[in-house]
DNA sequence: GGAGAAAAATGAACCGGTTCTAAATATGAG
DNA sequence: CTCATATTTAGAACCGGTTCATTTTTCTCC
């Protein structure tokens, strides 16, 4: 009952996923022939579209282990976030920018990105809405954590306001994204002082 | 000097841009094939592509227009905004969004926002890029001159202000044009919301 | 352990965007 | 008017993602 055509398939998928990061981030996503990863995983191209509907899922599968890193990371922070309202939302940013570029390109993340856009019905559209979803929601909790704490006034809006820091957030990564030449360290920069006008006005 | 030749290439750029905008928005970008734009155009595909690098360049030109119509109806705002703050931003944000369906369906959107991410330095890419933040730097126009309208304390940093309100806005549009069921008066209440706080935090 | 059914793998063929070429045509200058 | 040049045209060919009929592998039941 072990299921040699379970297991077949476990490897199979391993492989596949393997072969297509690595050669997307080595040689950027258009670059990638489907022909090239089915060669390095070792199947045949037919096989690669029994496990993905496409090659654009292909990359979008790679980028959701990305970001459920991330929001396991953001997790963490909003278990302990730092005491001060500003500090703490500064810190969750950051570890959002941080953790999302361990393993993928900002060429992979604007395909990505294209992708999700152009087919938001398709499985892995909605897989990735979800996931963008999941972090604006987690940003809010880290409001009302921060009200909790008496960091943030009880009185203001914190599911409005945690949506307006990520959206603002994911339109600057998405302008970082697009620009290969801005680095961490100015994106960052820019997100901290867009955040500190607001979140000055609504701590306690 | 009227230049014969100038004409005929106007007539054509014309033309081509009218049968693409036409049938993209009658029967969705990908299904609309080259072949049938040249056709409708009454040109040959190797003309079309004289004039546009690709498909999509032709998409982004269409969109354009449109955003540069966005751009001006927002001027008009700015000229003579509501004597309110909360009221200024929702009239700025409600003009943005209505003038942004005019021509364009959310399908068109998609793909054109699609195009852009993928190749940001294309001088397609470079347009619509442009354009966004011509945009932003409207919005931020909109909060200092409600600082000279002491609708807004003249101490906030109206340039992070503006800049927050932007990019939330182009986020929660980029979500709306991917749900195809949402409608805009659904959006609009929802940037309502986000913006109250915000704006009541920085009122004079 | 073998036969038949179900699942999966295969790779050649297809499709449409894009490029290229040679020929036709239009334009502007002299 | 005529020629040199620029532009358009048609369509063949290319390219790579995707599809599909076929073959191979795995599972099940006797």
């Amino acid at each position: 009952m072990a299921g040699l055509r379970a297991k077949h398939k476990a490897d199979r998928h391993q492989r596949i996923v393997e072969a297509a990061a690595r050669l997307f981030r080595a040689q950027g996503y258009d670059t990638v022939k489907m022909e090239a990863i089915a060669a390095a995983a070792e199947v045949s191209i037919g096989t690669i579209y029994n496990y993905y509907r496409n090659k654009g899922d292909l990359l979008v599968a790679i980028v959701s282990m990305e970001v459920h890193e991330v929001l396991a990371a953001g997790e963490r922070v909003i278990a302990d976030p730092p005491r001060h309202a500003e500090k703490a939302v500064a810190k969750l940013i950051a570890t959002y920018i941080e953790h999302g570029l361990v393993y993928l390109s900002k060429e992979m993340w604007r395909q990505a990105m294209a992708i999700t856009t152009q087919q938001p019905d398709s499985p892995c559209g909605v897989a990735y809405n979800e996931l963008d979803e999941a972090l604006a929601r987690q940003t809010v909790k880290l409001i009302r954590k921060l009200q909790t704490l008496s960091l943030v006034q009880v009185g203001v809006d914190a599911q409005a306001i945690g949506e307006m820091i990520f959206n603002n957030t994911n339109m600057m990564f998405t302008i970082f994204v697009k620009h290969e030449a801005m680095s961490v360290a100015t994106l960052l920069t820019r997100l901290r002082r867009q955040n500190r006008t607001l979140v000055q006005a609504i701590a306690a």
